[in-house]
DNA sequence: CAGTGGTCTAGACCACCAC
DNA sequence: TGGTGGTCTAGACCACTGC
């Protein structure tokens, strides 16, 4: 390896990730040893630690400590904010139906459903548009594609709203998710927002998607409002940034406004 | 610093973080230099250096090499799809917009403005819908907020809608951006989409944007279409994901659906 | 138990910046 | 010219995996 403006764990990354499209490396299969690799670019080990320090980041590998590092094999998962919902109709929530486009099996775990307190001033009383001391109703879940997690889903809705909505307590809320539970409460949403930002997971996120500190996620707030503009639920998406494509489309609305 | 179940580099990121928050690292200050810091923790430089490391991922802090390290200090600014093209009518372009409204001084550099062919096959071809060796009109700029670049923009528009349009082939298009310009040409967009991926930056990208190979952009490929859904533009933004709140609403069109 | 990746060190050299 | 961060090494110990 000579030397380059460049550095060798990043021409080592380069080079690595060049075998990866090329499938010298076939996804899902193990990358040889740190130790090999070391020994086959002539460098030492922490040096090709580096290189995979920045496969990982960008998601193309994903390391099982003690065993071995093998190579990322799921696609990209489009999200179309819009259509997900009208979709849902085929399934038990929206978050289900883009797996199953792409032939995933998709599995849902349920890690909280109840009625809790909502943090004074944080980011869901304020999107809930909650007085002081209202509690809501939080339905935590984590969701799986072929058994690999893909996102956080935790939404929150008013308890004045819901109060005890049975099959919204439930895991399964039945035939086309929460938002049929809500229309039938005389709340069926109408206006949706989405506020997506990037960042890295904390440990407890680390922890539940299976990935580094270094690999961003999406966060994102969806709000749902019913008639009035009221606030009917809001769900903080937590996913992987290396699985998903997040599609947006809308209509000109100021098409009329000339120079 | 006691042996716990986390590793050191990663107590020490988390407390220089927890500094930074509480302002004794203030917005825009230098951190410590390493050797102080791996004297204060009781560590090796190489350790102090892979603390750092995941707070430069995140974007907390910018390293200015040969100097110093120093906390970010740029606010995440809002970037809401639907209104920036509204309110593009107050400046030359929408781009320009969000920072204006926080206050930063906003420029644009222009990096190429030129007919130029398109990779056949490629995504640009593909969204613009051109026939093979139709070209393009590109224009590459890279925009700035307070003297830190905040997004690269590459636009391109269909040779055969444009053609050479003066306005198009200068930086300034004049009032109202790109869109009034098409408008006159009879192609006034009425129809958007986005998609929106993370990824880490590419080397020109990092140059570009001063992004470190592990931090996050968002990469949005904005279209936009005509009457009769004839696309019209298509526009790459690369954005550090750092600085942004992407936002998004719209209504609901199958609530008409019952069960 | 052997192999893997995770972490850490001490020491070294380099390019770059500011003075 | 001295201080800074960037990189690299050799060697070490550890926890974990899978046989």
């Amino acid at each position: 390896m000579v030397e380059t403006p460049k550095s060798q764990y990043a021409q080592i990354a380069d080079e690595l990730r060049a075998r990866i499209d090329g499938e010298t490396y076939a996804p899902g299969s193990p990358l040889p040893s740190e130790a090999r690799l070391a020994d086959e670019f002539g460098v030492s080990r922490v040096t090709i630690n580096k290189a995979i320090t920045l496969l990982r980041a960008s998601g193309d590998v994903k390391v099982r400590r003690g065993a071995d590092t093998r190579v990322r094999s799921l696609p990209r998962i489009p999200r179309d904010a819009k259509r997900r919902y009208a979709a849902r109709q085929e399934g038990t929530g929206a978050g289900e139906v883009e797996a199953r486009k792409l032939s995933l099996e998709s599995t849902t775990t349920y890690r909280e459903i109840a009625r809790v307190p909502v943090l004074a001033g944080g980011g869901v009383a304020k999107a809930l548009r909650l007085r002081k001391g209202e509690d809501a109703l939080v339905r935590r879940r984590v969701l799986y594609a072929n058994g690999e997690p893909t996102q956080i889903a935790d939404s929150y809705y008013p308890w004045s709203i819901v109060r005890g909505d049975k099959a919204l307590m439930r895991p399964e809320v039945g035939k086309g998710g929460s938002y049929s539970r809500l229309a039938e409460l005389g709340y069926g949403p109408v206006r949706f927002t989405e506020d997506v930002t990037v960042r890295v997971p904390d440990d407890a996120e680390q922890r539940a998607l299976e990935l580094e500190a270094t690999q961003p996620v999406f966060e994102i707030w969806h709000v749902a409002y019913a008639a009035d503009d009221v606030p009917v639920e809001v769900c903080i998406h937590v996913m992987p940034g290396h699985l998903w494509t997040l599609k947006y489309d809308w209509d000109d609305v100021s098409a009329q406004d000339g120079p």
